[in-house]
DNA sequence: GAAAGCTTCGAAAACCCTTTCGGTAAAGCT
DNA sequence: AGCTTTACCGAAAGGGTTTTCGAAGCTTTC
């Protein structure tokens, strides 16, 4: 039943595959005719647009996409070039891309570099040969990355982690509003004692939403409760730190984490110490990685970077720059999004 | 800088690729020498493969894939056909693909069907008109699913989530052997008064691995101290199940958890309840997802899939049938591989 | 010095499709 | 009846490459 209901409807057979010159052969028509009948074209009479169509269904015919890409110089494929490792980013931002080109529109080739220069030379040159509509380059970080130059014959755009290059197309997640996001709802929820624990300070991420959280707080006529904390992007440095934060300001009632990792350790730690989340400390987070945030106790209310929609974003640009829109070059920072959970809003 | 060691050294310029016979024309050859002179055949003097190479370099030529694809009838392509939505076993299995293949020999079109039968069939026919050489399906569980058929003009490997059709070629990891490892694993730290606390039963790997683990128990005149126990595959459950197997059954000196996130809810619990991990009570479970089993305190032993091996095994086995070698049919069971962390053995 | 062998190169077919353009036949018009 | 228009179809070129096979040109052999 699965052999018919899915490999019967594509109806291939095994062996050589049809081509258009059996379609015309067994309609009895020139190979001209039946391009023009299966293309849906006009010149053709109804009558043997059908005898075509007929020929091409018992032969279970499909169209070689390579040569039609080698006739009109469009291949219908655009190649995601990413050095995430762990898949975290690349796989909503690959999803995002499939929607933005429509299923089955357009197929993405997807290889991973590895953080490896030379393999990311291999790939691409890879991807030229291979004749790509575009190409999207997915960094692990939203740190500027190097640029692959303007030689190349086809579009790039540079997700996530920008293009170290102001000329190049670059999509990046907005982390400084993300930190303002973050203030504001824990201004909301009534909390002013605001601490802030992240991660790696070499890594714009860390610096970016600390800025923005400092922004916000300044704009509320506020600061933070000492500096921020940075450190690693681990459980393990979300731990140590609350409990440091804790033992020297024990007024704190918000904490801010870098991430949604670093918020695990924190909420760790904030129980032990025998206070409660959120009623009297709140917890809000970055990434929103499900796995992590809606396993916690209580689970995390997180900024989530809307990855899917960079992913779509990125897309967007690169058919807009194959149709011969001229891009607007530089970055531009795609807004995150709060998700409310029980570590800053009591459950029922 | 960027500029020139990555496009510079790709050599593409902007505006159209320069083809073959630009290439012939400047080294006032003909179009079939320059094939043969950049292809290193023999048939071509010294001297004049050299003029050939040069004239390649300075129109910085590189061959259309495409029209060689259309020759030899192979693309050098192969389809990664998932419906894992996180990319949770979707990553490892293409990177392990994409080492067996050899960096840049074979690229891989990545599809993601989200679990809509639809979405597949027009995935999948979308691959056969790029014409790929293979298809990899990928799950996003270990339980069989639908075959695509036989009428496929490709060879299908499964990896995974097995194919249904005993005929297919399936490659899926080794559960009941993972249950064994975990067994004798505590069994070597001294433990006998085991329990099992693991996920949705009717996942095929939730019984697999509860199935190993008893057969492993009785091989030691052993048995399970009360059934295994079925429910979710989240951290909240890990830490109900514990509470109540704990108060149930206070000898436990060994819990089997069916996953990382089962787990690290069983750890919370066995803490709050003032015993010690691993002193008390070791744990050891399945999956070894990093960013669960790395910051979990302490750190958990874990069996590990071998998620990277297994890709690489489904691409030899796709190679092997694309060179048409006789598959072996039938379900190839992979073996996981115990990684040992601070839950079962103390830290110095 | 002619036949035979080797090396080197190029013309052309092949891969599969799309598109242009010319040709044929039917239909419409005066 | 003679002309133009329309509708339909097919021959052929073109896209970029590989490969086969024949044609030179050269060297060796007797």
């Amino acid at each position: 039943m699965s052999d018919d209901d899915v490999a019967g409807s594509t109806g291939t057979t095994p062996g050589r595959a049809a081509t258009l010159s059996d379609v015309a052969r067994i309609a009895g028509v020139s190979i001209a005719t039946a391009s023009k009948a299966v293309n849906g074209r006009s010149e053709v009479a109804p009558k043997t647009r059908q005898r075509v169509l007929d020929a091409a269904k018992t032969l279970s015919f499909t169209p070689n996409e390579l040569a039609r890409s080698l006739i009109n110089g469009r291949t219908g494929t655009v190649g995601l070039l990413t050095s995430d490792l762990e898949g975290r980013f690349v796989i909503p931002i690959l999803m995002g891309a499939e929607d933005a080109f429509g299923a089955g529109q357009v197929n993405v080739f997807l290889c991973d570099a590895r953080g490896d220069a030379i393999r990311e030379q291999h790939h691409l040159n890879a991807l030229l040969t291979r004749r790509v509509d575009g190409i999207i380059v997915v960094g692990r970080t939203t740190d500027p990355r190097p640029s692959l130059g303007h030689k190349l014959p086809v579009p790039v755009v540079y997700a996530y982690a920008p293009s170290d290059d102001p000329t190049d197309v670059s999509i990046a997640p907005d982390n400084r509003d993300g930190g303002r996001l973050a203030v504001e709802h824990l201004l909301a929820c009534g909390r002013s004692r605001i601490a802030m624990i992240t991660g790696e300070p070499q890594y714009a991420a860390a610096q970016d939403r600390a800025a923005g959280v400092q922004t916000a707080l300044a704009t509320a006529g506020l600061q933070l409760v000492g500096a921020p904390m940075f450190s690693e992007w681990t459980e393990h440095w979300g731990r140590d730190a609350s409990a440091m934060l804790l033992a020297q300001y024990p007024e704190v009632d918000g904490i801010i984490a870098g991430s949604d990792q670093i918020a695990r350790g924190v909420l760790d730690t904030v129980r032990d110490l025998g206070r409660d989340v959120p009623s009297d400390v709140a917890v809000v987070s970055f990434d929103n990685w499900e796995i992590l945030a809606t396993n916690s106790r209580p689970e995390l209310s997180t900024i989530d970077a809307n990855l899917q929609q960079l992913g779509r974003l990125a897309a967007t640009r690169i058919f807009e720059a194959i149709e011969g829109v001229e891009p607007k070059r530089g970055i531009e920072y795609l807004p995150g999004r709060l998700v409310i959970r029980g570590s800053t809003i009591p459950r029922r």
